[in-house]
DNA sequence: AGGTGTATGTCGCAT
DNA sequence: ATGCGACGTACACCT
């Protein structure tokens, strides 16, 4: 990891054209071959950045970024103010919990915490346009289908739609319904889901773990 | 701008939990209270970050990062390696070129320029799943709906369909007609806005800009 | 390599 | 603040 604080210019020119006016700002060079120019506010995104893989230029006044696909960054340096190296340890220690995957793993343990008698048939169940998260029965024995998201917005609803729409014809499946599983449905999903038929359900993400911690001491 | 390198791990709880195990990262704390935590790859998205605002709580082996929301990110530092600081530039200096604003600013001022007689009557027109780009009258003083992309995929046929269904219910706009319009139109998109009977157009950004220049020295 | 779906997305702009 | 759509989205996973 290098780091170069400066005061520099840069231009982008690739997907869109960017201009940056001169001022003093941090560059980090890391060991991919990543290029980043941060401003002192904002932790997520750079000003500019250069994803790997890249090919550095380096000249005593510019550093000149290019990618294969003929994107590239001219970064302009007016002013070194700092330039130092250390070395990172390679990563393999992030791990998540709480994301999609979670959600249907527990709800593919609790089907009946979308819907009383709700029973899984499949996780994943494969259609041509793309797998659906749930497919169950209901207790009439009737197919449901069930898309998972953290967050229901509308993509969710347009997604579901599309499922429901391959699996109406095998007549295997036929008539299904659909819910939409979120921990927050917002309500444009609401409104265009309930104008397609489609239910949706707003999941308790704590009170589902509580289930599943609960559940082997029942027995 | 603070720099730290440092042998560290850390935990987030907030929308997620994340963990980190031990290693040497560099940790990021900006002016404006952001801090992320940076590996030696990817120059996008840090291992770990808090966006403003935050309060960070400084102990000597911990950083206690807290926001508004409750969320939290707890590093602790077991051996520091580098620990630097230097003052950025506010920054004011980036401008972009090229992006759909731009597009939706020069197609308002010359609707035209996609059909005709074209006239304007609102941009940003809210429905109730989410607002459309233009909406024009026709020559013949129907409705017609204009969604506009920098790249018309399957997406923006969707998105535009939607709009359509919602808007056809309401008297004061049916007939309501739909055009995607865009810089490219992708052959998956052309076909699917046909077979829906929306229009497509490919705008000429360089031709529209040179109509802006042109227009007030013609009167 | 290209397409699809997720994201602690972030960011800007609207109500 | 919340809601919503765009983004140089990035990124993982699949065919």
């Amino acid at each position: 990891m290098r780091l170069i604080v400066a005061r520099c210019s840069a231009i982008y020119e690739g997907r869109l054209a960017s201009t940056l006016t001169e001022a003093v700002r941090l560059i980090m060079l890391k060991a991919d071959g990543c290029v980043a120019i941060h401003a002192d506010s904002g932790a997520y995104k750079p000003m500019n950045w250069m994803n790997a893989p890249n090919v550095i230029s380096e000249e005593p006044t510019r550093l000149v970024v290019t990618n294969p696909k003929g994107e590239q960054l001219t970064i302009t340096l007016h002013e070194v103010i700092a330039d130092v190296s250390y070395p990172l340890d390679v990563e393999r220690g992030l791990t998540l919990d709480g994301v999609e995957r979670d959600l249907q793993l527990l709800l593919a343990e609790h089907p009946d915490h979308l819907e009383d008698g709700l029973r899984l048939v499949q996780r994943e169940f494969r259609t041509d346009v793309g797998p659906v998260d749930l497919l169950c029965r209901d207790r009439d024995g009737n197919a449901v289908a069930v898309e998972i998201k953290r967050i229901g917005e509308i993509d969710g609803v347009e997604q579901l739609t599309r499922y429901l729409d391959r699996m109406e014809r095998d007549p295997m499946l036929t008539p299904v319904r659909g819910v939409l599983a979120a921990t927050i449905v917002k309500p444009q999903a609401r409104v265009l889901a309930e104008s397609r038929g489609i239910g949706w359900r707003e999941i308790d993400l704590a009170y589902l773990r509580g289930q599943k911690d609960a559940q082997p001491r029942l027995f």
